[in-house]
DNA sequence: TGGACTCTTATTAGTCATACTTAATTGGCG
DNA sequence: CGCCAATTAAGTATGACTAATAAGAGTCCA
């Protein structure tokens, strides 16, 4: 019973709560592949681990069970799911993913997921947006272009964020406007770790620009257009770094 | 108080631990709108109502936190989120909307979705598709055509479905590849509930025959538009019924 | 002899009741 | 108006018990 020391649940953030904080220890070590697929786990096992009770480490269990990480067997014990199983889809286990090892994976796939969605979004939102929404749109696009020279890459990545999560949200559909996390997720990461040493290029931005004149004329074809442009990029990009 | 008296878990069919029983009951009850957001259900209420455990009660109340259908805080309760929040790419979510009220919605949005992804997904199958895979897709393509006449939706129905399925997972894109299950969904719910009272439109099936010649011919913009057609065609058939 | 079938047993998840801790809201008091 | 205490409901811990079920021992028939 000594001090919290010896958990060995070095998350990056303490999460609140000792289930949250066990999730968020087992959850990176399943998705990262520490836990090879058919790998028993007991709960019993886990408590005992973590120094928690069974209740938490069962509570924990649950989720990731409704994740398809695990599945949960009498007389059998929690066994790691295949990777096919998972959710990908979940939040949380994209989160998990992007800070794991095979973080370049997930980007990937991520990215041929945008280049399918939004060019679809943006035409939706030419049909679609209301005029704030178009406001919304040529602010963060004038942002971008006001942004996009003199080394202020974070400034440039709150405006592109907003313009995509806006795209998203005004093609009036709740299946892309839940992917603005996604894509947020995949812009910061391309802006934190790898390319984009330099300032963005000029008809990046540029096809940002279109887009929210396109949507303002409800030009949908022309919005498409542009954006599949810009998600073709954002895959050409990354087809460099890891081919 | 006394209600409906005892359990009221009788869902639809019984699932196997209490917990999922009532994870399925309380599921389904908040995707249909039955407790609006803002609601608040206090766990030990919910254990005397379900006839449960307070530890059951909370384990399934870990599994809606984590579908972010409801958020659980100290001394307030368990509150359930509004609609923009709940992780709609949650199978067993999506399932339950489909089984609910605004089924109507959900399989539109399903559909949007469909035709943002599968056209690309078919392109991607083109450069990626496996001998055996491209097999499968002219024998389920074939196959819809043998049963696209004389009343045999359900045999139409199992080719329709195992040719996406075939076309996603050969798109070799994990995020694609899990939305199997969802387009088999979509395609269930529209034979057995809507539109289909008869056989299926032939320029469909012809339509079917040539994603798979295309991909079987590494034809990836062939295969991309004729997916295209495909999804559209879906789309208008929905637009028709619920404008 | 061998294989298939049944019965037993050991194991682990699942359920329950209870006691206690912690955080946060609320309302009263200074 | 702001601070403090009381209250409330979630969070955690523990121990006892139930129930599936995999696996092995034992049995019967071909």
């Amino acid at each position: 019973m000594s001090g919290q020391g010896a958990a060995p649940v070095g998350g990056p953030a303490r999460e609140r709560g000792l289930h949250a904080r066990l999730l968020a220890s087992l959850g990176p070590a399943i998705t990262a592949g520490e836990y090879p697929p058919g790998t028993v786990l007991r709960t019993e096992e886990l408590a005992a681990r973590y120094e928690v009770s069974r209740t938490v480490a069962r509570e924990a269990v649950r989720v990731l069970e409704s994740m398809h990480l695990v599945e949960s067997r009498r007389r059998v014990g929690v066994t790691v799911l295949p990777a096919e199983e998972w959710n990908v889809y979940d939040p949380q286990v994209i989160t998990w993913r992007l800070a794991g090892a095979d973080r370049g994976r997930q980007l990937r796939s991520l990215t041929v997921l945008r280049s399918a969605v939004e060019p679809v979004a943006a035409r939706l939102a030419a049909e679609l947006a209301t005029p704030e929404e178009c406001a919304a749109l040529t602010e963060h696009a004038l942002g971008m272009v006001a942004t996009s020279r003199g080394q202020q890459l974070e400034n440039y990545l709150v405006h592109d964020t907003a313009f995509h999560r806006t795209v998203l949200r005004a093609s009036r559909n709740e299946m892309f406007a839940r992917l603005g996390d996604v894509v947020a997720a995949v812009l910061a990461g391309r802006t934190h770790h790898e390319v984009m040493f330099s300032d963005p290029r000029q008809e990046a931005v540029t096809l940002h620009v279109q887009v929210a004149e396109a949507v303002r004329e409800r030009d949908g074809a022309r919005a498409e257009r542009a954006m599949r442009t810009i998600t073709e990029d954002a895959m050409a990009e990354l087809d460099v770094l890891a081919p």
